[in-house]
DNA sequence: CAAGCTAAGATTGTTAACAATTCTGGGTCT
DNA sequence: AGACCCAGAATTGTTAACAATCTTAGCTTG
């Protein structure tokens, strides 16, 4: 048996430019250097430009041939695209997860809808903890859906998007803490009486009404 | 102003295995060896591994680290997955598309259903063309949604799967050609009337019936 | 002075060799 | 015979140099 743990160096690059994007150490629209990048995280140009070509894929950058790569910069126009694509994979989520949802991921549900629940009693202005508690909402339901391809699709590809989006536009994502709460009691006791059809419709209504609430701030 | 005509070596390559996984030129579940492919291909190790990450971005292969890349092999539960996402993001695209279709996209649309309506008349035995119109159709829906990020996520990343499954499960995906067309007409009133909603509803129900039509010839 | 050309520099694309890991076949031992 | 080990071969990961393309700064010209 063999140790399995180490991996590759373009896949630690990999990592560590995406946390780097996500982070904003890479601001968007910023020129990527391959040389630079490639001897400041050690390593030689081959690794690196196989981590360009994964962030490419999840369309965390831009590349052009001779010219090179940009960490993207997102239009309001893409944004509304990412919520509209969203909307929709996350009703599929939720449509699976009240079907095949465990025993154990519903009474982590539970907890983490007390959770969230008790920090709005005690203080309203929190924010940090509402942020947290509505990306382990969203990525309960998503694994609950047991769809490996809609998981990675979301996970993988749409979440990190995301991250960046409100990062760009200086959007914490949940400026209505208490109505999100609703909103996720709401789904979740749909979830919880096995009803796919409505939990679907619940959680698109609540990703659409966040687009709208985006699309107002943008406008104005 | 140069001639920006000139592709990359890894973009032709990457079109040509993606073409050669298509074809069944490279079967699902085979073992692809660089050098060899490279050599085949007239091009080093680089622009093929290039190739290869892209193809993996697409789900088209599978890579190991130390170990290979393989191209994939898909079960039945990934079947089944594949539909389901491809439901809701062309439901997504029908309702985009109901609101947003160009006249000149109407006007293809009708085109389309007519020819389909006429090689049903002429012969109901002929599959080749209604496959081809299979596909236009959903294609032209899909260019209608005019969401940049959908049309990508569909045609790039699920037809090609879809494509290869077809090929690996020896499924036309079109054994009713008179049925989809009848559905495919409602879809288009619906489009045509401006009725979003009623569009989405119908291509869910359009794909959903697909679903369940392999999922019943799969298991019996 | 602006537009256009040119050559040098910088950057990306590609290649071939080297390093690290895995696979394979034969041998040994129980 | 079957499990284990080991060395060589094959394959993948990485590197550094080379080739091709783009960019830029300076010069020329009208």
């Amino acid at each position: 048996m063999h140790d399995n743990n180490k991996q590759t160096a373009a896949a630690r690059i990999f990592s560590e430019l995406q946390q780097a994007i996500l982070d904003g150490q890479l601001l968007p629209g910023s020129k990527i250097n391959e040389a630079e990048l490639a001897t400041r995280h050690g390593c030689s140009r081959g690794p690196l430009r196989e981590a360009l070509q994964r962030l490419e894929g999840l369309r965390l950058i831009q590349r052009e041939a001779h010219v090179g790569a940009r960490v993207i910069s997102l239009s309001d126009q893409q944004l509304t695209e990412l919520y509209q694509v969203r909307e929709v994979l996350e009703g599929l989520a939720c449509r699976l997860a009240a079907t095949l949802m465990t025993k154990q991921a519903k009474d982590e549900l539970k907890t983490l809808l007390d959770t969230h629940r008790r920090y709005l009693e005690e203080d309203g202005q929190q924010k940090y903890y509402p942020q947290a508690g509505d990306l382990d909402f969203h990525y309960l339901l998503i694994r609950s859906s047991q769809n490996a391809l809609l998981i990675s699709q979301l996970g993988d590809e749409l979440y990190p998007l995301l991250q960046l989006y409100r990062r760009q536009f200086r959007d914490s994502g949940y400026q209505q803490p208490e109505l999100a709460y609703k909103e996720h009691l709401h789904i979740a006791e749909a979830i919880m009486e096995g009803d796919g059809e409505l939990a679907e419709m619940l959680m698109r209504k609540h990703i659409a009404r966040a687009r709208k609430r985006l699309k107002y701030i943008l406008t104005t």
